[in-house]
DNA sequence: TTAATCTAGTTGTCTATACTTTTATTGTAG
DNA sequence: CTACAATAAAAGTATAGACAACTAGATTAA
């Protein structure tokens, strides 16, 4: 293994972490194999074991490999993708998942905040929120009606800007603030009229309800999403950790 | 800040982490507050700064506070417990949220795995695996039938033992297996006639369906989760991160 | 044979130090 | 007053070394 050199403005330790990573998705290093010891490694990138450990943590923090005190570092054996634990927008699915994706914008105005969006958005009830109501289709499928607030002050340029491609939030990122998490609920259940006809299913077809809650780095609330699935189509898939 | 002692037998960053979360949850250190840079805390527990570090790093990771390089280090606004990404049996969730749980046993048996089952499991199609069937009671409503498979191979021992407040998976768990995660699939569905009579709700009401798969450190699968929870009552939490 | 002990290898914890990079603030020159 | 520069503060990266705790396997003793 060549030593690794500190000029390409990149850490060390993550160089460290993209080539092990490099080494276990391009099978070098197999499922189950135990990696070289965190001295050996230290030694073959010509780095200390700190460095080589830091690398190796981010690893298995992604459940890439697993640690055991006493005996060594192993290649999981069957890495499932830590991806559907993540705050991902729909296109980037679609693309991953490989269906064609499309939005069709429903509505968009200005609204005073409903007393159940006010609290979550922290803000007082009547505040002026941005809703926007979508259809998404997925390969020409109707299989979600999205419909998102944001609060008015932090970015009334929502009203303007395209949203053919992007949720609220993707905006809200790319103007500079920093998305950091969601909190979102699931529930089961039966589709009324209006959401029937919107997905083009009979009226008490299962529905998945989702409520998403976007939370900017700080801990500040900076969008709520009430989303209603297809029952039969959309399936939600996590990774929960012991 | 009393320095930190080694004696306990608990590390120092642990120390130095649990001491932080406490002052946090307590109100010492208010939310938005700025947290005594890096090198003070080291200062002020008597411990190095890369042991305050480690210590900041769950929290960070827990989204508990967050760092601002060349600024500082932070603590989240409104924080969301990360808790609800992890693996937690039934009885320690009752606890948490505050509801009287129950088990009731329904079916035990060694039955020959079907292809699903088999997959999922890594085995052969046929081989035999444990099958427990159970439904949970939460204030005494059903809200769950609960259908696990764990291969026979794995551990006999389950065909006897008490099943009455823990999953398969954490009796594995006791007996020295390392759960590591598990992978679990959602969505809704309708009721059948059987699953609507043992939840006590009419046939098509809504069901959360969810398919989850456990798996121990190394990644091999250890059970097969099968679930029907009652639509308009139950429903999940999780936290998705950018 | 079995049980206890030792040993080498490995990850976990911790220190003390140094330098880098980013950011906000302060001071200064124009 | 403005624009630029210097400064200070903070987190980020990295090192070398030390010792602790744990594990598997080998060795030894009963």
């Amino acid at each position: 293994m060549a030593p690794l050199t500190k000029t390409e403005g990149i850490a060390l330790y993550v160089q460290v972490r993209e080539t092990l990573r490099d080494q276990i998705k391009t099978g070098v290093l197999e499922p189950g194999q135990k990696l070289p010891s965190e001295d050996d490694l230290a030694a073959q990138f010509g780095v200390s074991r700190m460095t080589v450990r830091q690398g190796i943590s981010d690893l298995t923090d992604e459940g890439m490999v697993y640690r055991r005190r006493g005996i060594g570092t192993f290649v999981t054996q069957f890495h499932v993708e830590r991806d559907h634990n993540k705050l991902t927008g729909f296109f980037e699915t679609a693309r991953a998942e490989g269906f064609e994706a499309e939005v069709k914008l429903l509505s968009r105005e200005v609204v005073p905040a409903k007393l159940m969006i006010a609290n979550e958005l922290t803000l007082q009830e009547n505040e002026p929120v941005i809703r926007i109501q979508s259809l998404r289709l997925a390969n020409d499928v109707p299989v979600t009606i999205f419909d998102e607030y944001v609060p008015y002050k932090l970015r009334y340029e929502l009203l303007t800007e395209d949203l053919q491609s992007r949720a609220a939030w993707q905006i809200l990122e790319q103007s500079g603030l920093v998305i950091n998490r969601a909190v979102q609920k699931m529930e089961a259940r039966c589709a009324n009229e209006e959401i029937a006809r919107l997905l083009d299913i009979e009226t008490d077809s299962p529905i998945l309800y989702k409520n998403r809650v976007v939370y900017a780095e700080d801990g500040t609330p900076v969008e709520v999403i009430l989303c209603h699935n297809r029952g039969n189509i959309y399936s939600a898939k996590m990774i929960l950790m012991r």
